[in-house]
DNA sequence: GCGGTGCCTTGACCTGGATCAATTAAACGC
DNA sequence: GCGTTTAATTGATCCAGGTCAAGGCACCGC
């Protein structure tokens, strides 16, 4: 058994059917009836505190891990030393996925902040799959979501300036926030500047200099982490206006 | 029905269980008792020409395709007009993973060459899931390796040099080409220098300087579109080794 | 309070790849 | 065969973002 899973606490008993994220997670629009099935299978939380990290690369691969509360990031160094951010991941969203082909994770999840997550042991959930057609339906919404987001980011990487890359980026943000009931608008960034450039393909430097900018013309406050959208339209219009519709479950910037 | 399935050609009876292919592709590892009942499902071929869509971006999403021979490019058009490509398709390889979770596709779809797909109608896949425990495994092995492939691919346009790129893109070509019993040393490049541009995040100049470069240290020649790769060891050298071994139906660069 | 540490900002300069432009060469229609 | 078209190469110049360097400022332990 991998470390990462050594500190469980099973006074944190979980059930799908009594939280408040059901409609944002895997659980979303099944029947009370097969949300019981699901409780049967998602039985265990853990936590993770800030800096911990939940896997490693080539750990067994095991379980899914739906986000319950907190923040992580997941990354690849390659074989430079270099790091590359794959994503950002925040209540409601499932990390793992890239680890069921190979049987191993290929990347690292770390908390950013104190986290909890639900363990959703794979081998269980595709036995309930097979059983549950609205839950397999919903599995694969979300492997597809993550694909699509996989490859909006491919587009952000090859063809963005910085400036566009960081509003499109903030804007992603600021929908999945806003789609969990938080303020669109006023929120504190988890993550460094280094974060945020390893993600957007930028160096902190450039982060920097591109988040004065972006103050200095209007769109937003920045202290520290401390964020103020100023001008929601004016970063939508930098970014492309490419922000799709925020929808319960959207997953990745 | 999308004018991109009109072409329809009844006589071209397609089964996974007399496919060549079935080793690379959706059936790698089925019971031949399976294989029949994926039979009754996937029993249509379409051909499509050099330069027609397959399908474009909000096209209903009705079925999933596997490339049977050609070659196809998908990509998508962001808010300046500037083309992406997310990925190249090869025979064995399922396209339109991304289109599940809007019911719409996301990219475009365009055929390199003259190819031929096999038509997996998806609602009727999914009930075939619930019944098959390993065709569902494998679906869910094709769909996560391509997260996986998505994420290499944001680590090479993030943090790779020119050289890199193409060295690690030649390299992907080449070993999946291989895994298909062809040469993985020479081949015809189906693309041109811009859509590889594309693809990589650079412009088309510097892909044919970076040929070149490579070409003047000895690691291989071109010649318009054909490519003899002659110090296989040096090119993963200079895309940082980072070369998966092959795998059957491994997927995507 | 006070030194240390980690993050962030800003300035000055440099460079890899973009841009603009000219040339060559295959492929194609007739 | 001979224009026309399209793809590819190569050169010259430019600039967005990288690199190197110097502070600044919140936070922490003591």
């Amino acid at each position: 058994m991998p470390t990462t899973l050594a500190r469980l606490l099973p006074a944190l008993k979980t059930v799908c059917s009594q939280c408040s994220l059901r409609e944002l997670c895997l659980p979303m629009g099944l029947e009370s009836e097969d949300l019981k099935r699901l409780d049967t299978i998602i039985d265990r939380r853990q936590r993770v505190t800030a800096g911990q990290h939940l896997y490693r690369v080539r750990d067994q691969f095991e379980a899914l891990y739906a986000v319950r509360n907190g923040f992580f990031k997941t990354y690849e160094i390659n074989n430079d030393g270099h790091e590359q951010i794959n994503g950002f991941h925040m209540t409601g969203e499932i990390m793992g996925l890239d680890a069921i082909s190979a049987d191993n994770h290929t990347c690292n999840a770390i908390a950013l902040e104190d986290c909890e997550v639900c363990i959703i042991p794979f081998h269980r959930l595709e036995q309930l799959l097979g059983d549950i057609p609205s839950l397999m339906r919903q599995f694969h919404r979300m492997m597809s979501r993550e694909i699509a987001a996989d490859h909006g980011m491919m587009m952000l990487l090859g063809t963005m300036t910085a400036e566009e890359k960081l509003a499109a980026f903030l804007l992603n943000l600021s929908q999945r926030l806003g789609a969990r009931g938080l303020s669109p608008s006023v929120f504190r960034l988890s993550m460094s500047r280094e974060e945020i450039g390893s993600y957007l393909g930028l160096k902190l430097e450039t982060v920097s200099r591109t988040f004065s900018k972006l103050q200095d013309g209007g769109l937003l406050r920045v202290d520290r982490r401390n964020l103020v959208i100023s001008d929601l339209a004016g970063l939508q219009h930098l970014a492309g206006c490419a922000t799709p519709a925020p929808r319960p479950g959207s997953n990745r910037a």
